[in-house]
DNA sequence: ACGAAGATTGGCT
DNA sequence: GCCAATCTTCGTC
């Protein structure tokens, strides 16, 4: 008989939210959602992050050290949530991160969603958040201690090899520069699959 | 006070 | 591939 040890999740606290948003973008693929309301819980794996670099990065709300009452949030603590309008219709869900003072920033752009363990992707950062009811109610609050929106660490292992990194998606008018950089980090679902199936069977 | 633009999405040609 | 939807935000006048 074998046993199954699982560690019980950990929330997310200012020091994983703390480091630069190349590193934290990374770092957020396989960590959970949690969004409270209404009585309701959701939860959703993050599958794809997007870095923003701030002052010096063209395709940040921050760029040229830009502070209007918008872009706010990002200048606020390591998991400060920053949530605006997008075309007027889809809201994106931001992670300050990186320091108070320092406007960095995450966008999460796909989750994995387990409702009764049928887990279905969910790309594209305006579908994540009209599944996960997230608007301008939750801008601004502080991920690490609301009871509204949170992250978690769970029993998931990502592997290195499933990680894959590319462009930022619809930031052309940044200039092809840092429309290229590669801070866009997701993760290869199938290549996770056969992983934690690998991971079942005897070496 | 005015107007352009946007870290997108879904539908149609 | 192209384009409309939809509305807040912010630069400019």
């Amino acid at each position: 008989m074998t046993t199954v040890v699982r560690a019980a999740p950990r929330r997310l606290d200012r020091r994983d939210f703390s480091q630069s948003s190349v590193r934290v973008a990374r770092d957020l693929l396989g960590k959970f959602i949690v969004r409270r309301f209404e009585r309701t819980t959701l939860r959703a794996m993050i599958v794809e992050a997007e870095a923003y670099k701030g002052p010096q990065d063209a395709a940040s709300h921050a760029y040229g050290g830009r502070r209007t009452p918008r872009v706010e949030p990002l200048y606020g603590d390591s998991g400060t949530v920053y949530v605006y309008l997008c075309y007027g219709i889809h809201w994106m869900l931001n992670f300050s991160v990186a320091g108070p003072g320092t406007p960095q920033g995450v966008l999460v752009r796909g989750i994995l969603t387990d409702p009764d363990g049928d887990a279905k992707p969910l790309l594209g950062p305006g579908k994540v958040t009209r599944y996960l009811h997230i608007d301008k109610t939750l801008d601004g609050i502080d991920a690490t201690k609301s009871r509204h929106l949170w992250l978690e660490a769970r029993d998931v292992r990502v592997p290195p090899r499933c990680v894959r990194k590319g462009p930022r998606i619809g930031v052309e008018y940044a200039g092809a520069h840092w429309a290229a950089r590669p801070w866009r980090f997701w993760i290869d679902v199938d290549c996770l699959a056969s992983a934690a199936f690998a991971s079942r069977r005897p070496s």
